[in-house]
RNA sequence: GGCGCCGUGCCCAAGUGGUUAAGGGAAGGGUCUGCAAAACCCUCAUUCAGCAGUUCGAAUCUGCUCGGCGCCUCCA
């Protein structure tokens, strides 16, 4: 196999080049994580999926991969007047209109959110990271770095909390652009805080005793910013200087430019080499909100009769920096392929064809698993890396029957391309377990008709196995027939 | 005001200087099947928003026009 770079788009020096590793072959990423007030999105996991392909693509190309992706547990705060200066802390507005419902308290809340989109990242077929650190775990490494940046002048203590001190940093804004100079000039209307000595200072740690998450630090009860606790925890598990660091295209400003700063001030050391941002996806064609009825929770998706699997083909099947409109159309689309892909597993657990040369089949393969590579490679077009997969479950599914070389051969395939995409599943041993509910249709269950249409299919009365068909069909079920015998699945609405 | 993205067949979409403009969906025809589904085969852009230019050569580069969108201290 021919050494291949993997190339990805890098926002800091704006341009598409190779991603190097500090150790050879060895890729630490940092990824940042949601804060945990609700179910996650799927414009949540838009941005999560590419830094799973990137990890995935690494792997592919015989990397270790040391992969880091944060839990934000305690709120930040929802008013952006002056940078983290005030507003209401997003996780305890959460509690007061959620209180009630599951939640006897905000630790409470945190754990129930976490634990769902947990649920939904591995719903997804999501490679877990190595280390998945929670801010609530990690306030004494941000309460040292935040001290440290005090004694090193770059931060300052105020009567509302500790800030930083974006004039000690003569690099503040390389990242965005959103340099000092410019941010002065912002034309947007700021309410300016007398305790800091300039609006753009961010804070490091706020002073609130009332806070319903606290700790004691030398500078009394509060609770520490947003951005020092990426910083402090990307520190922790992989050192001064990271390969990448990935989020959602919002994170460039001001989240990964205020890491930059107290990272690099702290250390003295570039932060992370390259940076990656995903572009916020729409939804039939407009901005994802509650308010226009348009959005989506994978969860939402799953219980509507999709496919996980169908979710995360749509979610990767355009490149992470293009525009991409989410439709349920394309995931009626990506559901069809998905099956697709299960069926030449299908197949493959079952050879039944007459032997003879495999040679051109095995040589299709293997050339259509380097192209998808080469695809990830460049930049992660995930696009061109699907149509050399599904060109590949084509050249499968045109054997009539596999003979038990090519059966190998395919599933060899099959195993690398779920490997890189994750999108061609792997049927796990006797189902997944979880028995889903037979629906119940007039008062009998679902097996029962089909039971019922069975007999009337012996003694050839069509007419009465269609009629059920249809009734079934009515009810929004679909009967697929096939020699084991006869499936149900929902119909997608 | 600043920064940036996009406009390719009925729909989604790859391609960013040079052989036949990927792939998926839909649609039409066919094979198979009691029906349905699945699967396979065939058909489906002389053309890339418009105009002007650079070039031997442009969907790809430059300029302008029109249209859609994102970010700029809540947000993935």
């Amino acid at each position: 196999m021919p050494d291949r770079v993997f190339k990805l788009y890098d926002t800091m020096s704006r341009q598409v080049k190779e991603l190097r590793t500090v150790e050879p072959g060895h890729l630490k990423f940092y990824t940042c994580g949601p804060t945990v007030y609700s179910y996650a999105h799927i414009g949540n996991f838009r941005s999560f999926l590419p830094a799973d392909l990137v990890v995935r693509t690494a792997k592919a190309l015989g990397w270790r991969v040391t992969w880091v992706t944060n839990i934000t547990d305690v709120g930040h705060l929802t008013e952006d007047d002056v940078a983290d200066a005030g507003g209401e802390d997003r996780m305890e507005k959460a509690l007061r209109s959620k209180e009630g419902e599951h939640f006897s308290n905000i630790w409470d809340l945190a754990e129930y959110y976490t634990n769902a989109y947990l649920k939904d990242w591995s719903d997804l077929n999501m490679t877990e990271p190595h280390v998945r650190p929670r801010a609530t775990q990690h306030v004494r490494e941000q309460i040292t770095m935040t001290e440290a940046l005090i004694d090193k002048g770059n931060a300052y203590e105020t009567p509302t909390g500790v800030y930083f001190d974006v004039n000690s940093d003569n690099e503040y804004g390389k990242l965005s652009g959103n340099t000092r100079d410019k941010l002065k000039e912002a034309v947007r209307e700021v309410v300016l805080d007398d305790n800091k000595r300039q609006q753009a200072d961010f804070a490091l740690w706020k002073k609130d005793d009332k806070h319903l998450m606290q700790w004691f630090s030398p500078w009394g009860w509060g609770f520490p910013g947003w951005h020092i606790e990426c910083s402090a925890m990307a520190r922790a598990y992989l050192g001064d200087t990271i390969d990448l660091h990935s989020g959602g295209e919002d994170n460039m400003f001001p989240h990964h430019e205020c890491e930059i700063a107290q990272s690099e001030t702290f250390t003295g050391k570039p932060f992370s080499n390259h940076w990656m941002h995903v572009r916020f996806l729409q939804v039939e064609g407009e901005k994802m909100a509650k308010r226009t009825g348009n959005f989506y929770t994978v969860r939402d998706l799953i219980e509507q009769g999709y496919d996980p699997l169908a979710v995360r083909y749509a979610l990767i099947s355009v490149p992470y920096g293009k525009p991409f409109n989410f439709t349920l159309q394309g995931l009626k689309d990506a559901q069809g392929n998905v099956e697709r892909f299960r069926e030449c597993w299908r197949r493959v657990e079952d050879p039944t064809g007459a032997s003879g040369d495999s040679s051109a089949f095995k040589r299709d393969l293997e050339r259509l698993y380097s192209e998808s590579l080469d695809a990830m490679c460049e930049d992660l077009n995930t696009s061109v890396a699907i149509a050399k997969a599904l060109e590949g479950a084509k050249t499968i599914l045109r054997e009539q029957g596999l003979d038990s070389a090519r059966a190998s051969i395919a599933r060899e395939f099959l195993t690398k391309v779920d490997g890189l995409l994750g999108i061609s599943p792997q049927p796990r041993s006797k189902d997944t377990g979880e028995p889903t509910a037979s629906p119940v249709i007039d008062g009998k269950p679902i097996e029962v008709w089909i039971e019922e249409r069975a007999s009337a299919k012996r003694a050839k009365d069509f007419a009465q196995s269609d009629a059920i068909r249809d009734k079934v069909s009515e009810a929004g079920y679909e009967l697929r027939d096939s020699p084991e015998g006869t499936t149900w699945t929902k119909k997608l609405g």
